[in-house]
DNA sequence: CTTGACCCTGTACCGGGGTACAGGGTTCAT
DNA sequence: ATGAACCCTGTACCCCGGTACAGGGTCAAG
């Protein structure tokens, strides 16, 4: 962890405003670790800064807070969903156009350039 | 396709400059179309504009360009087979953590802000 | 008591892929 | 001949998650 993204944190409301010793360094509790790992975690599972702020205000709430919180992170499933499905179109698509790159090295024309010239697909609004 | 967009690909060297009308207006040709057909097939299997350049620029080349452009492709394909695992890692740890949200209404505690706060993986560097 | 390693604030910058002005010129239909 | 709807250049700004200064204060070891 770098200092300036403590502060950043700080900045985005991530973090509160910690205690300062008499000369105004920031003082951290352990509350502050705490919520810096759970940011750090959130992160992991795909949260923005921007919803784990609201993940951070939630989580002192009651049992409408955690219906917030089930809704967020069903949200974010389905997001991913969404983007991993992506990721394997384009994996096979050129996966299969890396495919056909097998004619002998004298005469080749690079099919995957013609392929993704040519290939048109359905739909396409410039 | 916004006009700022294409003033935004000559800039990056992704379009070569058009000519000009008398009056100064930018003549596209069919085969600056072509470019940009290329250039948005290409996004769409995940390259970035910087290694569509380079595509662009080996175009013209002959079998050893063709081996560069294979070596892309497979690098591009390693990239997204990486982030698919990545993603779906997320999507599974966070899809079990909303499963365990099944407690009756009244006596919630939101599990899935425990177990972001709670459960540390291991080797974890803050 | 000096030197080096920290901390402070404030502001600016990175990369990636564009978008949005401001302040002008042109073209075309009415 | 005039107004809308385009084009031009140049520059600045957007989001996101930070990172990097500059110009100063503080603290602990030697």
């Amino acid at each position: 962890m770098n200092t300036e993204t403590l502060r950043y944190y700080e900045r985005r409301g991530l973090l509160p405003e910690p205690d300062r010793t008499v000369s105004g360094y920031r003082a951290y509790t352990s509350a502050a670790v705490r919520t810096v790992r759970f940011i750090k975690r959130a992160q992991r599972l795909g949260f923005t800064l921007d919803e784990i702020a609201e993940l951070l205000h939630l989580a002192d709430g009651g049992p409408d807070s955690c219906d917030s919180v089930r809704s967020m992170a069903g949200a974010r499933v389905a997001d991913l969903e969404r983007r991993i499905v992506e990721l394997q179109a384009m994996r096979d698509a050129l996966g299969r156009l890396a495919g056909t790159c097998d004619k002998p090295r004298e005469q080749r024309e690079c099919p995957i350039l013609h392929a993704i010239a040519l290939d048109a697909p359905p739909g396409e609004t410039l």
